[in-house]
DNA sequence: TGTACATCAGTGAACGCGCGTTCACTGATGTAC
DNA sequence: TGTACATCAGTGAACGCGCGTTCACTGATGTAC
């Protein structure tokens, strides 16, 4: 069936001018996704719109699942960070009716953040798309959820459950596809969708604390 | 940019042999979506795994982006109609309050649904990245989100409002990630999953309809 | 019921093109003395 | 500071392959009389 694909990269780049060529290759992958789809993006293309040679790109990535990788796995990188940010800076509060509060301030800023990153929305949907990405977006989330769960399960002072683990996922999914829909439907406004977005995680942590 | 593709079918079947080598065709490219994959699929794959000549393919499809599109339309018609089917048998109840305790049956009938058709997940997956296909999911979304509105407003004996609208885009969004989640990551017990999903959206509801 | 004809369904062969990938190479940059 | 050398970065040319698509065609099915 479907034989494993090498996703690491090759050569690091050393030298300045190979670092410029590497976030160059990033860059141009990242346009191209969105001006020709997953489907029809080419290490041909890539190089092309890069101002370079195509065996140059080789130099670096072994295919062109490994540029996809590298650019999906940098705005995970992202993602993930935005949520290490705000929960730093609302975990310090009082407990954890203020953390909830600020669910709409965790949604926008992701949403920044994937609107910030050219190519942000086409890069999160090859990572669904492209079954040997999969992972690294189910790796992402995985681990925001635990993260999640841990530090809830820390302020109440009660132990990981894996009911608990199971809430934090569904959570994490359900903010991102709020993120994802407020993205990709151009025919709703997008504030509305976080903003009911963290309403309805606000309202299940309510009634998850409430028991 | 992006140039407009054709979609629509060419000649329908018409005769026995043609409705089947049609079918065919549509099965036989389920199939392939789950083994290559979007990136990989083509048109000669799908003739050749249909046991026929691509020429016969382009008797009915005019490109490869048709055929996935009457795939992935047929995929939105049966969770429509799941849809549809739920709210028929739960609409004719004493009220809301017993519609949405009926929400996990919904989600599990469109989950079960999704997992009959070969290759569910991987059309729907397709119909997010591959961008000529985006206005199908975004469309079938859309139907079902006013079509849930309108319902419960009538139930209620008020208006349509725009408020109304996004809070029912936003649940039918919960919902298909849930649904989407609980196929795609082996990590997590799709029942529970879903149960949770359920609970996010009764107890949004139920705060909708106290203000 | 038989057959001639019209329409529908599918074939074989061919096309030009862009794909991914590799090779031996030239040129650019850094460093040891 | 100058220069020889090692390493790093990128090139030009080539390859075989599968892609999408079209053509004129044969074969299968349906139907009018």
């Amino acid at each position: 069936m479907r034989q494993p694909v090498e996703l690491l990269e090759k050569n690091r780049p050393r030298q300045d001018r190979a670092k410029r060529t590497y976030e160059n290759i990033l860059a141009s992958a990242a346009e191209l996704l969105v001006e020709v789809g997953v489907e029809r993006i080419s290490t041909n293309l890539i190089a092309e719109r890069a101002g370079i040679t195509v065996p140059a790109l080789y130099r670096y990535f072994p295919n062109k699942y490994s540029v996809l990788h590298a650019l999906g796995a940098a705005m995970m990188d992202r993602q993930n960070q935005v949520f290490a940010d705000w929960f730093n800076e609302h975990a310090s509060d009082v407990g954890v009716d203020a953390l909830f509060s600020g669910v709409y301030d965790l949604l926008k800023q992701t949403y920044d953040a994937t609107l910030a990153q050219p190519g942000g929305l086409e890069i999160v949907q090859s990572l669904r798309a492209v079954a040997p990405l999969q992972e690294v977006r189910l790796e992402s989330h995985r681990l925001v959820a635990s993260q999640f769960a841990q530090s809830i399960a820390e302020l109440l002072g009660e132990p990981v459950t894996e009911e608990l683990q199971i809430c934090a996922r569904v959570t994490v999914d359900t903010g991102y596809a709020q993120i994802e829909m407020a993205l990709e439907d151009q025919s709703v406004p997008p504030e509305a969708v976080l903003r009911e977005g963290a309403r309805v995680i606000r309202l299940y942590w309510q009634d998850i604390l409430a028991s």
